[in-house]
DNA sequence: TCCGTCATGTAAATGGTTACATGATTCG
DNA sequence: CGAATCATGTAACCATTTACATGACGGA
């Protein structure tokens, strides 16, 4: 078995759900994950070839003329769990904003506080989001196994955003007495 | 001026501190920045390459035989100030622990109880490293301007560990009850 | 003398985004 | 009919890591 990229966990993970399209994964991706992974279709599509090749997912008929349902194969989901249990690679960090700030004596204090202004704008709306992720998880009939881990994802983002907008109210206090 | 890169950046914004080496400067990013950013040699090198050719940075000789001492021009200092003022790119999301976690139900309550451990230890290691930071930036006699500036950075590292480690307890409880 | 660290660089492979091209279907 | 959305794919480009090659210097 070759080379496996995140992608392919990724897919093999979403379709493991249930069959779909590459577009209605990449929507899926964007809606259910969206807050701790993304796929661009660049990446989705050449990674279905690839899994079909290997015999991972089948590929059968869909609604539309051209469009192609992808299913998990046995074989994908022995696969799926082989990858799930090696060690997360985590990112190199990249924080943009936070570089800026460690170097905020060269842009100057107020420039610093748009920077943390616009951070904590979107924490909120990422509380905002993962508050209607919340209900939608709760309220809908989803596959009962699942239901718990989603909501574990979401608590971790609300814990994340909220500890960012503390931090933004704090720095944003201080920057404040820096330059009155 | 041709484009820039995330890497132009941080390294403009490191030799502004002081001029050093390419090898000093990757050190420098590691232990100060390593937090929240990262580069290696493979880009370090180039884009010094690049900023010299640019009349960026001004190479003069080294303590040692072929190395070389990087500092800023005036041009690059105007240049690291345009770069501070665009706005931050954030890189598309990728937690391959959350990923994980998501599908957890295919994984196992047990090996999921695992990821989360390692992820809280990850965070207390953070915070301990974050600790050591702030010792040192509190009592070294660095720059004055900077100071206040590199504490916000830290203080953002710490709300982020400790957001993860409550997260992680709550959700090892969590996992405890679903599989006893 | 030999090892560890300081130091500079290149080449290959990878992983990913963006933009583009194309066309079917649905709904107003 | 026309616009939005569903759908599949490719090509170009970019950033980045990894591994490698090379060598000087200092100290045990």
């Amino acid at each position: 078995m070759p080379r496996a990229t995140q992608t392919d966990l990724a897919v093999l993970a979403v379709l493991s759900i249930e069959p779909m399209t590459g577009y209605a994964l990449r929507d899926a991706i964007r809606t259910h994950l969206g807050a701790f992974w993304s796929e661009s279709f660049g990446q989705i599509y050449p990674a279905l070839s690839r899994l079909r090749a290997d015999g991972l997912v089948a590929a059968g008929e869909g609604d539309r003329s051209g469009s192609s349902l992808h299913s998990l194969t046995a074989a994908g989901r022995a696969r799926l769990v082989e990858l799930m249990r090696e060690p997360p690679v985590s990112a190199p960090p990249r924080n943009g904003m936070l570089l800026r700030l460690f170097f905020g004596s060269v842009l100057g204090a107020a420039a610093c506080h748009d920077l943390v202004t616009e951070a904590r704008a979107q924490a909120v709306a990422m509380l905002e989001y993962l508050a209607a992720a919340r209900r939608e998880t709760e309220s809908d009939p989803v596959g009962l196994p699942q239901r718990p881990y989603w909501l574990m994802t979401i608590s971790a983002g609300e814990h994340s955003a909220r500890a960012a907008i503390a931090w933004a109210d704090e720095t944003l206090a201080t920057l404040g007495a820096l330059s009155p």
